[in-house]
DNA sequence: GGTCCCTATGGAACGGTGTTCTATATCTGT
DNA sequence: ACAGATATAGAACACCGTTCCATAGGGACC
């Protein structure tokens, strides 16, 4: 019934994506750049994704898995030592993927994820939440629930990061002051948290 | 010399290019749809400004400057207290200017805001680290030097801002969570502060 | 006041974008 | 081998920022 492709269309495609992202960011990326990597028409974006929204939602999707695996590498003796690495691995993940983490979210507007998207893919926000919740199982830690901790603790990462690419950082050593920052927001919410039993 | 415009063009394209970004966002604002609205011809924007590139760079600095003046009004008994009122009042200046907020920020991309442009604008930032600087003569605050401390602190409110605006934020009163973490940063980082003489 | 000239402007045109349409070439099933 | 469906290639469309150029308009001088 379904002609199989005599090439996987769709993971050209995809390869080809990725590798204009790379080299000239999400600016770079646009359909007949891709088609044209791919050796492709512009058609193809259209017949094997919903057209450029629909790959960009794909592109968004693998970034969020991998920023997912990249958090759930975190390694450590305790919880809260795990809860650490995993925000140091946050900001590696994005120096070391700049132009995937702008797409995902400086240029999150231009993808526009979907629901089904933003489900499936902030299953990596879930697990921030689930290592909040491990954390909170030894010490407290914050007030509210634990997904209200967690997106705090997302938040002071995610604009440290985004200051950081966007190149509006004054500081000199961005790694230590994001190691910082990481240090007194966990430092802090010990300090400041309240009985959990609420949540 | 110059011939006088009969009614000032510049001003009246700011203000079409101020009432769009409002009303239909930054993806509305179009150098057909300003000028359109200042009863100009696209040519307009070209030889008043510099293109649709000056035209975003005024509005950036327009922004930068009302952030600046709203965070400047912070108010309280002490440099500490009035540190907190700052943060607070950073989140309701994006509350209150959600597509002034992305314009300057999340599509910073599109704005590529000159060195002039960063500089006289940034100095909200270092009204900033005036507060820390002023916070710090009467308690420790953070590690590194003032500039450190301050870029730590934007990072965590620009973050919260940036998430809450995306709307990626999984919290249900954004508010009540924001406040929560400028009061655990600004304890974690009393907590972690070290000596400051090094600066 | 009349004339000339310069300048700023309006409108068309250009390259690029995402998207859509349609004729065609290709592959599948008989 | 043939008939039919299908996916594709390429042109076309609307919009974007930008540029070009003829022209209408006001300022300076007589």
């Amino acid at each position: 019934m379904v002609r199989t492709p005599s090439t996987d269309v769709e993971e050209e495609l995809l390869r080809a994506a990725e590798e204009i992202l790379a080299a000239e960011g999400p600016s770079g990326l646009t359909v007949r750049k891709v088609a044209h990597g791919a050796g492709v028409a512009p058609m193809g974006v259209y017949s094997r994704f919903d057209g450029k929204h629909g790959l960009l939602e794909v592109l968004f999707v693998r970034g969020c898995r991998q920023l997912q695996t990249t958090i759930a590498a975190a390694k450590g003796p305790d919880a809260t030592s795990r809860l650490r690495d995993s925000c140091l691995r946050y900001r590696e993940f994005a120096v070391a993927h700049p132009q995937r983490y702008r797409l995902m979210f400086e240029r999150m507007h231009e993808v526009e994820p979907g629901p089904e998207a933003l489900q499936e893919a902030f299953s990596a926000f879930e697990h921030l939440v689930q290592l909040v919740t491990m954390a909170r199982a030894h010490q407290p830690l914050g007030r509210g629930t634990d997904v209200d901790v967690a997106q705090q603790i997302w938040s002071a990462l995610h604009g440290a990061v985004s200051l950081e690419l966007l190149g509006i950082g004054f500081t000199e050593n961005p790694a230590a002051t994001y190691s910082s920052l990481v240090d007194a927001l966990l430092s802090g919410l010990a300090a400041t948290a309240t009985d959990t039993s609420l949540q």
